[in-house]
DNA sequence: AAATAGTGATGCAAAATTTGCACTGCTCTG
DNA sequence: CAGAGCAGTGCAAATTTTGCATCACTATTT
């Protein structure tokens, strides 16, 4: 859309922080740039940025245009993909922002699934912390998300809550590996290797602990789940995952998962949610149906 | 807004029903609007209008993208109001739809209550009928909406309900003028000059009137207040308004407003109103309040 | 203290886009 | 069947946008 070019070049000046910057990105002179900004300027009649030495930053004004010119980006790719969705093919691009859980097995399958019937529509899946996904849904740079064990929920639209099982995953050679289920306790007596304690695993794993008066001491800590994952394969030791986020090929690494007794380790609960108040563009609202109906199986 | 200027001259098209109208309209020539036209629907790659023999019409896409558009030239204002309400002086534009009732007095003193303290706001005031108020706020063709008795409330967003007394209003040489009260029985044995039947108050003597199986039978009705009340000057008729919508200057005329009892005749409510969802320019929003807050009383 | 490198703004000419005129082809109306 | 009203198009003029060179300014580095 010609019209909207301006709002585009506003918001990658905001997000380089400099004209000039943001003009060679958006590979324009600088000097174009700049005139369409103050165009855009004496338009509204007030600044937009403050000029400073090094670059340029929002005014109070700039603030409330930005939140205008994200909505409005993002508003017409809604319209377009309505449009498009009217002559029967669907088209767009679903921006997805999820837990690293998600990445392993469940996501990868289900966009493919909804690939096969829609080539046309594309997908970004962007890994992010509870806080992260839902400041994401905020500022609109994603159009759902799925959040293991969220925060606030606030503008957070809640699509599906699911309970999640928590597993311990260890090598098939594991003294563990082969009990039908386990207690956190068991596990204890081995060395863990956890997720570090901003992810929803450790958070269910860390508050069991406590009510029991145990303690958690992991011997490796990672932010990475692979790692984790191929750690525990080697070194024997006990990791954890929940059951959406477990790999389908466990068992050719010569790994096994084991469920932890739900009345021990409770369940987690991942969230499925969109911005409060807005209306997906088509192919997202589809995409969220379909995570949806699968959600409750 | 340079932006904006396609989607006005869309909205146009739209409501001229052909591009040689709205070319006129605008001050622009029908070929040079056309082309504009024509690179929209390249952009969004379908077309918008039919093109009939008489004009164009909207296709289903067509449709979408007016809602689109509409959503965006209020939103712009809104936008811009915010902006200008940062530097203090507050301006702007108020479109509001009510009831014939609020013309009157109330409105026009309230409205030059709120341009004393900021005279930098417009306003717009349509009359309207229940339904036809409900849909303009729908469309965005209205802010607010002073409704009495509305009639379906969706995507009515209710900022304040009153409730409203009914009032007979006659000549004070009327042999009911001077009575402290009345009873609808006591003025159906006098000539009755009533608002039309798609009005409230007409709905609320019509349900009285029915439920003690009385017949209101008028010798005279109209859709406007104004006519009904010279003619009850004149003629010695009796006709009715809500308390709000009592001219303040009745006592000059001639003639005097007896409330009814409120167990024979119940009150109608008045709902003051916005489209849910929306988030008003600041004029409108702080008009809004200064209504509630006077209707509170 | 001076040089340097970074920023946004501006005058001017070239490039690109938009506009208006004249005209086409079409359909419905009288 | 002629006429009026409609959208679409080729082309040249008018307008707007762009890019280059350059200025004025500031913070950092030498």
């Amino acid at each position: 859309m010609r019209h909207l070019q301006d709002y585009l070049f506003f918001k990658t000046i905001v997000e380089a922080g400099s004209i000039r910057k943001a003009a060679e990105s958006l590979t324009i002179t600088s000097t174009a740039l700049n005139r369409r900004i103050l165009a855009i300027e004496e338009d509204i009649g007030v600044e937009l940025f403050e000029r400073l030495p090094k670059g340029v930053r929002l005014s109070s004004a700039g603030e409330i245009f930005l939140h205008h010119v994200r909505e409005q980006l993002t508003d017409i790719e809604r319209v377009k993909s309505q449009i498009a969705d009217l002559s029967g093919e669907r088209r767009g691009h679903v921006r997805i922002a999820c837990s690293q859980a998600l990445l392993t097995a469940f996501l990868p399958a289900q966009i493919s699934i909804y690939r096969e019937k829609h080539p046309g529509v594309t997908f970004s899946v962007q890994k992010k912390d509870r806080k992260e996904a839902e400041e994401s849904l905020r500022n609109l740079s994603s159009d759902i998300a799925l959040v293991f064990e969220p925060e606030s929920l606030a503008d957070f639209q809640i699509l599906s809550v699911s309970k999640q099982q928590t597993y311990a995953i260890m090598s098939t050679e594991h003294p563990l590996a082969g009990r039908p289920q386990l207690k956190l306790s068991d596990c204890l007596q081995y060395t863990l290797a956890l997720p570090s304690s901003d992810y929803g695993i450790r958070r269910i794993l860390n508050s069991k602990a406590n009510r029991s008066a145990q303690s958690l001491s992991p011997a490796i800590e990672s932010d990475s789940f692979e790692f984790l994952r191929y750690l525990a394969l080697h070194k024997q030791y006990i990791t954890f995952q929940i059951s959406i986020g477990l790999p389908e090929d466990l068992s050719q690494l010569n790994m096994t998962a084991v469920p932890l007794n739900t009345k021990d380790v409770p369940y987690g609960m991942l969230y499925l949610g969109q911005r409060s108040g807005r209306t997906l563009p088509v192919a997202a609202a589809k995409f969220a149906q379909q995570l949806v109906n699968e959600l409750q199986e």
